[in-house]
DNA sequence: ATCCCGTTGG
DNA sequence: CCAACCGGAT
């Protein structure tokens, strides 16, 4: 009877104030295009900073290419990249990503011009690249239009009340670009503008409400205190 | 549902 | 001090 009312989020308003409250974001931040892929493995589930360390150690020791990572003894590489945590595995991911590349295609431009139809499911059957690695991987280097899911975006899409907690990562991605051209600038600052939320304003704990630039369209922000 | 794991922010 | 961290595999 009472027939649920079709959730409508206006993506793009949602967007537009981020990007006033936030200004562009410019991301991925890296200096090339293996440095990024490198970085979109060491960051699951692991903040940034202790990323960056890593990936300086790499650069220290010649390790950021194709060829330097494939040479370099696993345990070897697990040492370098230690700050990041979850070292081994991620050390046996690393390997098993530069041999994808370097067997699949012989090197990474070449993989990155792969058509995304192929390349996806491709990305996916490698040991230790999950669906927001893959797509991390094709919006921020192969610069191909997708939305890229995160642990930021689901708490704070289901906070803002368009979507349940639980949501699957592929229903999230779909609602975005159901509502948003198919434009991977948009798609790169959108995503990073997220995570810039999501750190400084919807945190787990004690999320900053007052002065969250969502405040006025957020489901849990109108509860604490009246939205301008 | 559990494991992988160092580092930092609240 | 202890959650949380730009997840993924088993």
């Amino acid at each position: 009877m009472t027939q649920k009312k079709p959730l409508n989020p206006d993506v793009r308003s949602v967007y537009d104030r981020l990007l006033a409250h936030f200004g562009p974001q410019k991301w991925w931040p890296a200096d090339s295009l293996l440095e990024m892929c490198v970085g979109a493995i060491l960051t699951q589930n692991t903040s940034w900073s202790n990323v960056d360390k890593a990936l300086h150690q790499l650069k220290e020791h010649g390790c950021l290419t194709l060829l330097a990572l494939a040479a370099i003894d696993e345990q070897e590489l697990a040492r370098l990249i230690r700050s990041s945590g979850y070292f081994n595995l991620k050390a046996r991911r690393l390997k098993a990503f530069v041999r994808f590349v370097i067997d699949g295609y012989g090197d990474l431009a070449t993989m990155l011009a792969s058509p995304f139809t192929r390349l996806r499911p491709a990305l996916l059957a490698v040991y230790g690249i999950g669906p927001e690695t893959a797509d991390s991987i094709l919006l921020y280097a192969a610069h191909q239009p997708v939305f890229v899911i995160d642990a930021y975006t689901t708490r704070i899409t289901s906070r803002i009340g368009w979507v349940e907690a639980q949501v699957r990562y592929d229903d999230l991605q779909v609602l975005f670009m159901n509502h948003l051209p198919a434009e991977a600038p948009l798609f790169n600052e959108y995503h990073a503008l997220w995570v810039m939320l999501g750190k400084d304003y919807c945190r787990p704990r004690a999320p900053r409400c007052g002065l969250c630039p969502l405040k006025s369209v957020c489901a849990e922000g109108r509860r604490s205190g009246a939205g301008a």
